[in-house]
DNA sequence: CCGATTTAGTCTATGTTGTGGACTAAATAC
DNA sequence: GTATTTAGTCCACAACATAGACTAAATCGG
């Protein structure tokens, strides 16, 4: 239901009106904000007053644009207090950053470790000292981090935070926000949905329109960013892109069924066991047929599994990340050759398709995205919260 | 952007909560609002006077429940005053309908017609004398009429409620809500995106959780409700199941594709050109050979093809509507097998696939409660309205 | 150089809306 | 028949946004 709307909600509601301008629209003077929100001068003056003085905003000079009539003062978000913390654990490494609240990151640390099959005690305790690492440093630049949600590679239940099973990790039910124990609000989510939304606020953003995220690792997960939102299905399952069909004859996939993607265009697919990516990448450019050939079959099979995709999402382009950003110049022509020829007659407009902007850390990044975009939509929430 | 709150706004959002809190919990005393809404009692009695003078909601008696105290006046909507009109151009009928503020079907009309490459100006001509002898009778049963949406067979531009194309009608690029000239707001939206609204409101409904509706006709689409709202992709060609692919080295499709699912379940690849569904159904049940191999068929190539739509959509249920209803018996078995080897490994739940509950008239019955959901969204903007 | 004009931003009186608590109404409990 | 309990209304008040007057600071034109 829509909630009630009281004296405080409807604060609340202009703030994050005039927050949100901010935001989308760049710096804007008090009286360009009025006009843009509808909101009289007086109310955005006083709203203004109240985000600079919890850090949320500053003034950054007067714009004299060689206009008649007194300059205004140009009012812009600012980065200098608050901020997010996103974190990723993923099979070979764990991630964290801290993005402030112009969404600028601040800090970066990336660390190498072999995390299938290990002790999820065990793994969430380095994550947890690289997230106190980052807490200490951010709060060195004076920065206070507002919250924290951590990326996951499997289904996550978006009420509890808790990941039901991630299959590359060995995990089952384990409750990732409460064993982390930091002091400061924590959730996560897929790594599929945050690396789209990294790719929104980190890459190409707002340029591609509606978008289909395509992160293939170990598995191939897809995020769909609609209006600049995420699209969930029904319990964080959606946009499992690695078991959509490609021939219902195919070969046997780890899944049960037969000829999913996966079995394509999947990292096992792709690369012999005693491989990794980077001696791919080399064969390929050494003009290796195999490797070539593979390649030619993987963006194929993703092109068929991405007409089905597009039939049913309707998105404006197609961004390829994970495994498939390395491969890129060697998958996405056949894929954007076989969308052409499933989609081309029927539709006046078949979605592009682009390497994704942003590297492995596409989901650490969307998760502290996620947190600041959080803030945005209602800062009444943190005007009272602890400055340092 | 949200948008500014002001004063009107508040009492705006308000009414919407007070108003939406009776429409999904039923009649309650203006004392179990208040509890339900968080709104003061003070507040939600002068709400409740407001929609009474309105006409949108009633006194229903008071609520004598054996309890101490004084018993309290029991308040629903209003079926009495305030309706809306969902109409629907198909390829062979005309249809529509009134229904009032409490969901109630108060008029009901269907027009067999052939409209397979009738000009547009002499379909819609037929279809505003229909939508005219409805208002007429609606007026006549003290109802306003606030508005109508129109259910059309193919996809629509939701800014403008304009069709692009509509294959099987032979239409392009016509401007419907504008042609039909009502003296009243009028939208359109595509078939099946409505009947999936229809079967939300007016057939199984909320029990279904989150459901992807499959409307067979000449083309097989679908509407996907998320927690009770529909999902639309970017530009209202979303949803286009019947391309989806079951086999890519399949028999060649109108699309221009191969192997989509429209060749192996769609109207045309189950009939032939002499027969109708009547005669199918018939043959059905008298145990033809042919018929059943068929349905086998097309019940198989449709589990594929959601095997694939619930990977990406991920449902509780499957609803089978249009000329998947009366083949349902025949068709939902190997569906619903397929869906299990596909997907009973990987997955705690697969979908279950249940039949339509409303028939034909799914689509302006959706179209109509479409209008009826905005009106409960949004009340204020329809207290002024004129009254009869 | 100085007044007229224009635009930015603040200040003050006012209007709309929701709230809490007092108050009235109408039932059951004893 | 009185006490108790719950429903609904009334009234004084508080929170917020607004309109318009007012001040500030620029350009324009002579």
């Amino acid at each position: 239901m829509t909630h009630a709307v009281r004296h405080d909600a409807m604060r609340a509601g202009n703030l994050a009106v005039v927050l949100g301008a901010l935001d989308r629209r760049g710096p804007l003077t008090r009286a360009a904000l009025a006009e843009a929100t509808g909101l009289s001068k007086t109310t955005v003056s006083k709203l203004v007053g109240d985000l600079i003085e919890a850090g949320m905003a500053v003034e950054r000079g007067t714009v004299g644009d060689g206009e008649r009539g007194r300059p205004g003062m140009a009012v812009g978000l600012s980065g200098h207090r608050v901020a997010a913390l996103g974190l990723e654990i993923n099979v070979d490494y764990l991630a964290g950053c801290v993005v402030d609240l112009s969404r600028t990151v601040r800090l970066l640390r990336t660390q190498a470790t072999g995390n299938r099959s290990g002790a999820p005690a065990e793994v969430i305790g380095r994550l947890r000292t690289l997230a106190e690492t980052l807490l200490a440093e951010a709060a060195g630049l004076g920065l206070s981090v507002a919250g924290c949600i951590v990326a996951l590679p499997g289904p996550v239940d978006q009420a509890t935070g808790n990941i039901h099973r991630a299959p590359n990790l060995g995990w089952r039910d384990v409750e990732v926000p409460g064993l982390l124990e930091l002091p400061l609000p924590v959730l996560a989510d897929n790594e599929a949905n945050l690396a789209a939304l990294g790719e929104l606020w980190f890459g190409s953003g707002a340029a591609l329109g509606d978008f289909l995220h395509v992160s293939g690792e170990i598995g191939i997960g897809a995020g769909l960013v609609v209006e600049g939102a995420l699209f969930r299905g029904a319990h964080g399952y959606a946009g499992e892109l690695g078991h959509v069909v490609v021939s219902p004859d195919g070969p046997q996939c780890r899944c049960g069924a037969t000829g999913c993607l996966e079995r394509y265009a999947g990292q096992d697919a792709l690369l012999t066991p005693e491989e990794n990516m980077t001696g791919l990448v080399a064969r390929l450019h050494a003009g290796d047929a195999t490797a070539l050939a593979a390649c030619e079959k993987a963006g194929t099979a993703l092109g068929v599994a991405l007409s089905s995709a597009v039939n049913l999402f309707d998105p404006d382009t197609i961004v390829l990340g994970g495994i498939f950003a390395p491969l890129f110049p060697w998958v996405s022509g056949p894929a954007e050759a076989t969308l052409h020829r499933r989609l081309g007659q029927m539709r006046a407009r078949v979605p592009a398709v682009v390497v994704s902007q942003v590297g492995a850390d596409g989901a650490s990044l969307g998760a502290a995205g996620q947190v600041i975009q959080r803030i945005i939509a209602d800062p009444g929430a943190f005007l009272l919260a602890p400055q340092r």
